[in-house]
DNA sequence: ATGGTCCCTGAAAACGGTTACTGCAACGTT
DNA sequence: AACGTTGCAGTAACCGTTTTCAGGGACCAT
């Protein structure tokens, strides 16, 4: 295992050709002859010759290979929304770096780092400063994935107002007086806009809004948590309005295992429309955002470029309330 | 945005020194007068200055990245497996890359392709061919990760041989008669090892074994389509072992959803130990694997490099039997 | 004073590709 | 027959680092 590969110049000795010929074959630009051709062909499949793209890269001054930084892997908005970008990513014949910051110290500084690896970075919200970011964007490509478009970076992220719709739905049609809020506005983007559409669905339909958000990350463990939190005192709200589907299912479980009826005692909805979402008992209202797609979309601006005259520079994708049972509405 | 970036000789030009005494001082290495090293920093630091990965790695001879290829990012298992893999690897200061197969057709031209890019090759079980991993080691260290070592290609697997003692539980100490096993033996090593000691555990019981296992995938959803196949009919088995959790908790939910008591009519049994696996009711009967530091020990094994001589060639990792209610077995 | 160490610093040669430029045939035009 | 094209191949420069090697002071011991 890790023969030494050959490089350019000895499969132009072997072919009797100039560097420039084998160049030229193995990218299949300019020029050559039908025999050249065929002769080089010959010798680079008989060596399983490969042109290293530490050369090519230096020579090409671009390093082939794009970046994703995101703050873990948990549960299946990152997993999809990776794939997304991944797909595309690979699609276009490129490579993908990636990057969890967990809540690492050196978080900024790594992905500061990442500048001399790749050609552009897409930087998932929440994950690292803007000062870190307008930094970075000052020596590559970067797109704001889930987040605010920043002077001179472009954002792709889902329409989160559609949470004002589902908060209307359960205090307008469902007639719920007492809502909670499961999700910390300050750790994402994504979650201080899904508050603030919370908040401003209350004050359209003039009902008293919760004074604060139970603040908790975006994993099912703390929903589980926050079912604790809310279900267990005397004024345990009628509905739970969550950040996303897994604290939503996290909340659900807790609910249940409370022996609490849902929705009969306490509706729970969420965002995401991740698969699960769907197969749970009572089915999940929640919010469907189109996250393979964020990722597919992401990954395209950073490979088209980003900034060029008349780029796209606020991609706001659209999203679509999904009624099921946890609301208390009843499936046709 | 895109500056372009200052390179060591515009550094060397305005400190006023060599590029060699500015590489010295970039890397540390070396010896460089205190004064010197002053005067460099500072220019550093004030232009933002960072080598280029791509002189870098041309002038090492290494990329400074590694890479891990897996069929897809669905589930748990590989949102923990990539999240060890790539927490190990940043933490040795390298960079890493991902490429998901899905089923495409030209997976293994893409992997192979993948050699000229990384210094390493994590290859997960059941997503390329023998033969491509092994043209693929002629360039490059590889790694198996969940799959068997091959000739000078160490693997990194846990022990399945644990979902035997799980099928003697469920014969032997709970004298359940007819099992039925979900899972495509064909599909990777980890699902042909657990189908091999499924069976072995009837022959030491004296119990007929099915004839087939119900071939699907490993996601929840294949699960639910397993239930359908197995619950529905008259001839519905007494318990269904998974080739995983995530189909076991897919069978869960297809049970639960018509009406069966889990485990009183039938019970469900998975692998991995995932967190929804204690989170469910009945708790689910599983095997745990440690899934983050299978893929931590990949990647140390590929950072100190493969195959030198006292290498480890082949790393099993011990698993653990846990029981919950879904076997029917009652928690203390 | 002379020679020998030690430190530091800089010039230049890699590393493995791509490509601008040059040169040379062969061919077609007047 | 002289000349301009055109097509193809090769030479060499360049991409941004690292590192070897050599040279030059400063210092010390004789």
């Amino acid at each position: 295992m890790g023969n030494r590969r050959l490089t350019v110049r000895e499969i132009a000795k072997i072919a009797e050709v100039s560097v420039a010929t084998v160049s030229r074959v193995s990218r299949g630009t300019g020029q050559v002859s039908p025999e050249m051709r065929e002769r080089v062909l010959r010798v680079i499949e008989e060596h399983g010759y490969q042109p290293s793209q530490m050369g090519r890269a230096l020579a090409e001054r671009k390093h082939g290979s794009v970046a994703i930084v995101f703050p873990g892997l948990s549960g299946p908005y990152f997993s999809e929304l990776i794939q997304g970008f991944e797909s595309e990513v690979v699609e276009a014949g490129a490579g993908v770096h990636i990057m969890a910051t967990h809540n690492r110290a050196t978080a900024d500084a790594d992905v500061l780092a990442l500048a001399s690896r790749v050609d552009g970075i897409a930087v998932h919200g929440g994950t690292v400063s803007t000062e870190t970011v307008q930094q970075l964007s000052a020596t590559v490509p970067v797109v704001m994935l889930a987040g605010w478009p920043l002077d001179g970076i472009p954002a792709v992220r889902a329409d989160n107002s559609a949470i004002g719709k589902l908060t209307r739905h359960l205090l307008v049609d469902h007639g719920y007086r007492k809502l909670a809020f499961v999700g910390n506005p300050g750790g994402s983007p994504d979650v201080t806009e899904r508050w603030e559409a919370f908040l401003a669905a209350h004050r359209d339909a003039r009902v008293a809004a919760p004074r604060n958000p139970v603040r908790l990350g975006l994993q099912q463990s703390d929903g589980v948590i926050a079912a604790g939190e809310l279900l267990d005192g005397r004024s345990r709200p009628r509905a739970v309005v969550c950040a996303n589907d897994e604290t939503a299912l996290g909340v659900l479980i807790g609910a249940l295992g409370r022996g609490l009826s849902v929705p009969g005692d306490v509706a729970i909805t969420g965002f995401d429309d991740v698969p699960m979402s769907s197969l749970v008992q009572p089915g999940l209202t929640t919010v469907r955002q189109p996250i393979r797609e964020l990722g597919a979309t992401t990954a395209r601006l950073l490979i088209s470029g980003v900034g060029g005259r008349g780029a796209v520079m606020d991609a706001v994708l659209a999203t679509e309330l999904v009624l099921r049972d946890s609301c208390g509405c009843v499936r046709a």
